[in-house]
DNA sequence: TTGTACGCGTTATCAC
DNA sequence: GTGATAACGCGTACAA
């Protein structure tokens, strides 16, 4: 058996409500019993139970990671699992634990926030958002469960997000410095607010220039690879081909990259593209396709650091919009 | 505050050792009080503390998770995350909890696991193994700790792995169906032994067959894509090509794709490609890449299962390959 | 500055 | 069948 407050004690020649305190560094100890504690500790090798702490701080120094866990979400969707390890990093910089829970598990059984809170399992928790999120932000308000959402929220939610409009105009800007004038977005859905922040960036950065989208923006209905080809389909109908495409996905934007080079077209010079997020594959592709990528550790950092400034000060309400991102110029932009 | 067993126990009228048998189902309970607590804890919504009952009983019903999570990561190995996933769902199907990890800073911290231990924040361990899994299993060893590796491990250690040399059968034998004779190996690395287990299948399949390897396998050192152009240096200084190339890792299989196709060869027809896992990006390489698919999903769950085995017997030894892949058969490997 | 005693919410072991 | 009660290990008033 592990070593007790208890043994720590008797080992030290004290009460085990001065081990107490010199752990939570409370009330005036001398320095000398300090270290003879200190010393007692490291020689039993000794750490505090986290039920015996956790229940008599009513708390467990751990907080519950929302997303979806389905089977092959680890490659469909490898950037929420990106964000995951910036939360894991900095919530083991501050000595919390990370749980990690299936979303739509949750979402599923009726009282499972309830046990959530019931059972003192987590702290707080951050969540990854999807269209089912709504729900699941109803019933933490309800059970006071402190909580951050990652992804824009309408309400009284805390919130962090990647400030997709800004990676629009970052990366409608390289266009236009690549001397593209006859640019058209095309976006994963036509609900998706990633796809439609970043194609109001796109064209709030053309109407800065006094220009106009080449033709109106285009919109797949999931933003899977497969989908490209009928969109291709869609862009060669039009009167004129636009010069160059933003694409709000990567997969999209790799699948409209082979459907246009089986087509003929040379990828940068005649027709460029640009897209979102730097997926592995984003350097694969022939051309090699350029991106606005953006700092998901980051972001995943950033909302433990602000879920823990909210357990601090419940009534805390951030609502931020990061702008760590990078542009990764590659030659599917050049002409 | 949350209902207690006491709130329970004074609604239904009874003590709190009788609400908490029904709780366990153990000891004899006479069919009415039992509906009468059982009805009081669903008007109270009462959910036991998992401290309490962790104090008590001496267990978390949590198991840790250890894996590499450093920026990048789910980029670099997204299979690592659908593991994951695998494990979550069977942990929840058990009504247990999972904790996140991060290997490397525990491999780096030197007292990480006796602390994870003495707190009892988990009951037992699954590790995803790479290079630096040694020093973390000799200490769950001299801790007592329950554990399992995913990824074979020498010494006594529970572990599940894919069956890779199987993998390399099915692939082989695919290329040969097709009518490929010149059959060449191409590993990421020569001391990766899920690239050495592949090739053991392969040089296995065609031993079978009566016919040899086209050339010595050739290694890259790493896997990446980048380093594929290299290779293909190599491959092309040899007296003849091979007429198939059965590659170990995705990434690489790509590069190769495309060095060999720029270099005017036609995939396929000329020369045959298959590798192994479906990365999303298998489909998305012109032509596609044939693979042999592992279900990864599955070997989490599995993990899950043997874990929850040896911590009901600890001296259980589970030591199992899986066999669960499937061929995905694409235009990369047609004649 | 240090020590005592109780509470936290369970489980498990008895006695009834 | 049911009920009291002693652990489990730590935090913390309160007393010394």
């Amino acid at each position: 058996m592990a070593a007790t407050i208890h043994d720590v004690a008797r080992l030290a020649g004290v009460a085990i409500s001065t081990v107490s305190k010199v752990m939570s560094d409370s009330g005036r100890i001398s320095e000398q019993t300090r270290t003879r504690v200190r010393d007692a500790m490291q020689q039993l090798d000794y750490h505090p139970s986290r039920h015996a702490r956790g229940l008599a701080r009513n708390c467990s120094d751990t907080i519950g990671v929302l997303m979806p866990l389905q089977r092959n979400s680890a490659f469909a969707n490898p950037y929420v699992f990106e964000i995951l390890c910036g939360i894991e990093r900095y919530c083991a910089s501050q000595h919390y634990s990370v749980l990690l829970l299936d979303a739509d598990a949750l979402q599923q059984e009726p009282k499972s926030v309830a046990r959530l809170v019931a059972e003192r399992k987590v702290d707080g928790v951050i969540l990854h958002a999807d269209d089912k999120a709504p729900a699941l932000l109803r019933q933490f308000s309800e059970h006071d469960l402190p909580h951050l959402v990652i992804g824009r929220q309408p309400g009284p939610h805390s919130w962090v997000d990647i400030d997709n409009r800004h990676a629009g105009q970052l990366a409608t800007q390289h266009l236009l410095q690549q001397g593209y004038r006859r640019l058209q977005f095309v976006g994963n859905h036509a609900a998706d607010t990633i796809s439609t922040d970043r194609l109001a960036g796109f064209a709030q950065t053309l109407a800065e220039q006094g220009l106009a989208p080449h033709a109106p923006a285009l919109f797949a209905t999931g933003g899977q690879y497969g989908e490209a080809a009928a969109l291709w389909q869609q862009l060669r109908q039009q009167p004129t081909l636009p010069d160059a495409l933003l694409v709000a996905g990567n997969p999209l934007a790799a699948g409209l990259l082979a459907a246009a080079q089986h087509d003929g077209l040379n990828i940068g010079p005649t027709l460029g593209i640009a897209s979102f997020d730097n997926y592995p594959y984003a350097e694969q592709t022939q051309p090699p396709l350029s991106v606005v990528d953006i700092d998901l550790f980051a972001l995943g950092e950033q909302a433990a650091r602000e879920l823990f400034l909210q357990l601090a000060k419940p009534s805390r309400l951030v609502q931020s919009l990061l702008l760590e991102m990078q542009l990764f110029a590659r030659p599917s932009s050049q002409r």
